[in-house]
DNA sequence: GTAGGATTTAAACAAGCGTTTGAGCGCAGG
DNA sequence: CCTGCGCTCAAACGCTTGTTTAAATCCTAC
């Protein structure tokens, strides 16, 4: 009867991926809220775990292609120089934002499914995760490594997980933080803005001394 | 026959949730993990949710008690001062990777498991989660408002929420990553020195201007 | 040494899971 | 009108889930 089972399927997916979490959601669950049949899953996806694929492929290429474009856009813009610190935390942190602006209330509660996707439980899923933001990860640590001189590559690293870090767990708990303190509430385009400058004045930070020197005696 | 059933469940189910995730690890793989029968969890724990609150509870409670006697010492050298950001943020972070050198190989998946409990799904769960760290967040909220006196409420409780997302996701994906790039493999302690280097300077980051102006023409 | 509470056990429970089946539907093209 | 294809449907598949049962075993205390 529906106007398009797939897309309401992919819909509904989202949502309550993003509310519940993939393992925790089943596919009845999903069928009796889109109002649709639970072999339709089967018959348009081929599986459960493919629907999660094609949930998230939806909007996760989009950004990614739109944090390369944009940090394409700073490297240019820096011509051979090393880019600007901020210009390259920004490029990778505003696409998801900007695109959950540009999908409006139906990619509402992508930015959380995103979210939980990064702390996603299974070794399995991460590594199909890790594998679609591969090319994103080796531009921008490049990019910050040119950027931040001072730093080695294990140093960049690593701030990179912190940095992602602060992103997905802001982007899964962010709702919930407002709900718990409506007084801290903030509009997505300012929390943006905070989370870029806490990015990157982390990732200005000066190069920590070796804890064997910090906590002299061990070793 | 086993020595202490009891606590044989205790050690496989923080391993396994840690390995796995709490909703994609059940009973079975736990006893059957454990070498004991599946009703002894019903017996000892009353149910599945209550063995994870269990488990839970054994690693965060001195965590958290930890963490609120740094703070404790951290004001008391202050005076009535405000006191030193990055003391705090130390104070913080440090309990975790402390009581993880401390419980040696027994606690070594417990990281893990702390990561992923703050990305958990369920929201009864993140409900148990977040009423667990209640005075923990608070003290430390106040702390770094003395601390930071140009940022307003809103402004620390999502710096703080970015710090614990930092953390977390470090925890939680440390071991992948370290798996992944051998060379960018580091000691708990080194990436600890480097975790409070960056959030010290997140924390320490200007006030943001709200993205109104940033972004001149919106509203 | 035996009584009795604590613990472990195999088995069964109903419920829910992802997926498959095969019949039935609606609607295009001949 | 009718064939054939895309799609939907209720039902059933075999399997796993968390929890409960009641009997068997262990171990302590008298």
């Amino acid at each position: 009867m529906a106007i398009d089972t797939r897309k309401r399927i992919l819909d509904v997916a989202e949502r309550l991926f993003g509310e519940r979490g993939f393992p925790a959601t089943s596919l009845r669950d999903i069928t009796a809220a889109a109002g649709v049949n639970v072999a339709s899953v089967s018959y348009h996806f081929g599986s459960r775990e493919a629907l999660l694929a094609e949930v998230l492929e939806r909007r996760i290429e989009p950004i990614n292609a739109r944090r390369l474009a944009a940090l394409d856009a700073v490297e240019a813009r820096a011509g051979g120089e090393p880019p600007a610190l901020e210009a390259v935390v920004r490029a990778f942190l505003s696409p998801p934002f900007h695109m959950q602006r540009v999908w409006g209330d139906e990619g509402q509660g992508f930015l959380r499914l995103v979210g939980r996707i990064h702390g996603e439980t299974d070794e399995d899923l991460r590594a199909t995760v890790v594998e679609r933001f591969d090319e994103v990860f080796r531009r921008f640590t490049a990019a910050l490594r040119r950027a931040l001189p001072h730093l080695d590559d294990a140093d960049v690293r690593w701030r990179m997980l912190f940095l992602v870090g602060s992103m997905a767990f802001t982007m899964s708990w962010g709702p919930t933080l407002a709900a718990r303190e409506p007084a801290a509430a903030r509009e997505p385009e300012d929390v943006l803005e905070s989370l870029v400058l806490y990015a990157a004045a982390g990732m200005a930070a000066p190069a920590g001394a070796p804890a064997a020197v910090a906590a002299a005696g061990r070793r």
